[in-house]
DNA sequence: ATTTTAGGTTTCTATTTGCAACTTAAAATT
DNA sequence: AATTTTAAGTTGCAAATAGAAACCTAAAAT
């Protein structure tokens, strides 16, 4: 009876609600992807990604009063209006990474050419990973909940009597 | 009026799309946090995120179709069914932690506690990033596209010419 | 034998999505 | 100068989806 996990508390205050509030919408994903591309403009984001009009404007004014785009008449054509990413926007970019190559990994035999690479070397990127303090590679049983005040700031420092201050996540 | 960023190719096969199939849905993400938290039965996520009966139900289903989870009735008591993370769910981590941690970075002063660590030095992991071959973070600007078919397959390998092999992801 | 629990399904309403046509201002063309 | 085209929306309407509440069925507990 006595149930080990108890995740009740941290369900409620994570960032995950708040991240999805403003891109867990059905195209705000496929539009950020066109803004990482170099997309700047309505009609071009409605050509490359096959989404109707109203919804584009939509979403398009969403995302920015959610501070993800930023958007500015162009100067030398007043017709024209720019939509790119802000520096929240950007900061997208390892989530959007991660789930393209979770779909890439699973989806249907999906070849994906063209690859990331990184400029410098020319050699494609790692698979987005979750790592802890000195780098190494953390799996799903290699990680657990935390009371911040229960942490010591430094990181040279071997794990003391932590008892039941830890609560593991939960085995699959 | 020569265009430089042309990367219409690949915004129509990439894992993006696949993957928002299966996770692009409301409460998908939601789902799948308290799956990670040991939510395994039906009134269980129902009672933990605030879902209509109806839509968890259904999206159960098509998360169980997509191969995420896994519906196991309960041998003990035959009233109950278990939903788990498959392999494939588990693979979602990454993504799932670096939408929270934008969430926890951009939004309304999320304290963000408790925290993860990982088991083995009780300190907070790092935030996710991009990493090239050789584990450097990198940036937007340090990622381009290339053809899969002009990588050289080895690591230790200066970048020869490559021309316009390269596509370079469009400056913010 | 009756009540409670678990996991749904059904019904109905409200919201969201998506298509197509329309609008408005500015730029380009004749 | 008049006309056409482009860009970025808005509007109206049908279809699909989300959500609340009540209902259902089998199994377990009392």
């Amino acid at each position: 009876m006595g149930e080990l996990r108890e995740p009740l508390q941290q369900l409620a205050e994570c960032g995950l609600p708040t991240a999805l509030e403003a891109m867990g919408e059905r195209w705000s994903f496929m539009i950020l992807r066109a803004a990482f591309n170099g997309v700047r403009h309505f009609e071009e984001y409605l050509s490359e990604i096959g989404i109707a009009r109203n919804i584009l404007a939509n979403r398009l004014t969403r995302l920015t009063e959610s501070g993800i785009l930023h958007r500015t008449p162009c100067p030398d054509d007043r017709r024209k209006v720019e939509y790119r990413l802000t520096n929240k926007g950007v900061d997208l970019l390892p989530t959007m990474i991660a789930l393209r190559q979770w779909g890439e990994r699973w989806g249907t035999g999906v070849l994906s050419n063209p690859v990331l690479v990184d400029e410098r070397d020319r050699q494609p990127i790692l698979p987005v990973t979750i790592r802890s303090h000195d780098e190494r590679v953390l799996g799903h049983m290699d990680l657990c909940w935390m009371n911040s005040a229960d942490i010591t700031p430094v990181r040279t420092d071997a794990a003391d009597d932590v008892g039941d201050r830890v609560r593991k996540l939960s085995a699959i």
